[in-house]
DNA sequence: GCGTATAATGTTATGACATTACATCGACAT
DNA sequence: ATGTCGATGTAATGTCATAACATTATACGC
């Protein structure tokens, strides 16, 4: 975690923000929490979200417009994250697959196309939120 | 196209306005080329683009707030499609591939999740466009 | 035809998410 | 001290999406 320690001031609240909350966080949110430690305005919080996520210590979830801590010790041995995002209770799963990352890879190879992000969203009911009903 | 003929005619205008576009279209683009035909407001685009994505004619490419006609005959055929966005031409090549689906589906079987939407969306440049520079 | 239920539409206002533009500050090398 | 570069502060604006409520169209049983 050598990254975490040059973190500037605004990075380490909306990591720390981040890294407290139960789940994803969007930006406003975020915002809110940190107005006593003096934020006042959304791009305080998009500046530290887009270097942290450059760090891969965040991931934007784009289907909600979120952003969640990630959850690996070091994101950026994977290239593709899988979410999984339960729409009741907040809970997102992180996960890699190499099958699913190979394919995609097999498909953008053959049609020629440099892919620079690649977004794996799946939305539903985790187990215990769909088992309540 | 059964469905086709049943669309009423704000849907029909949505749609039409999505056919003719070379790629995905905004809400608020969609509103604006059918200000002639009688928009006014964003609400009549989005409930028109709510139908018709339940049709499976329209889909919604949650990393770039867009919406795109469907490339496909029928696309309830298949529960994920994946989606290839040039991020310079803004052209779009939607497709499906069983491995990943399976794989997903393994993954959320294994983890006892309900999917209710899967997202997959690729970004980058297309063939064309990454030949250019 | 007539009443009625249901879906679609029109309109205004507002909420939610994100960026542009510009001024300032601090660290640091020259 | 001064130029440079990255981070910060602030206001304004742009972009995407929905709530709330009134009205109109359509289908269907009688």
């Amino acid at each position: 975690m050598t990254t975490r320690n040059q973190l500037t001031r605004n990075q380490n609240l909306v990591m720390h923000a981040l890294d407290s909350a139960a789940g994803p966080l969007s930006a406003y949110t975020i915002l809110d929490r940190l107005r006593d430690d003096g934020f006042r305005a959304p791009l305080q919080v998009y500046r530290a979200l887009e270097k942290l996520q450059e760090m891969g210590l965040v991931h934007r979830l784009e289907s909600i417009n979120a952003f969640v801590a990630c959850a690996h010790p070091d994101c950026h041995s994977h290239d593709m994250i899988a979410f999984a995002i339960c729409e009741k209770c907040g809970k997102v799963d992180e996960f890699s697959d190499d099958v699913v990352q190979e394919r995609l890879g097999a498909w953008t190879a053959r049609h020629r196309f440099k892919p620079s992000k690649t977004t794996v969203e799946i939305r539903g009911h985790c187990a215990s939120c769909s088992a309540d009903g």
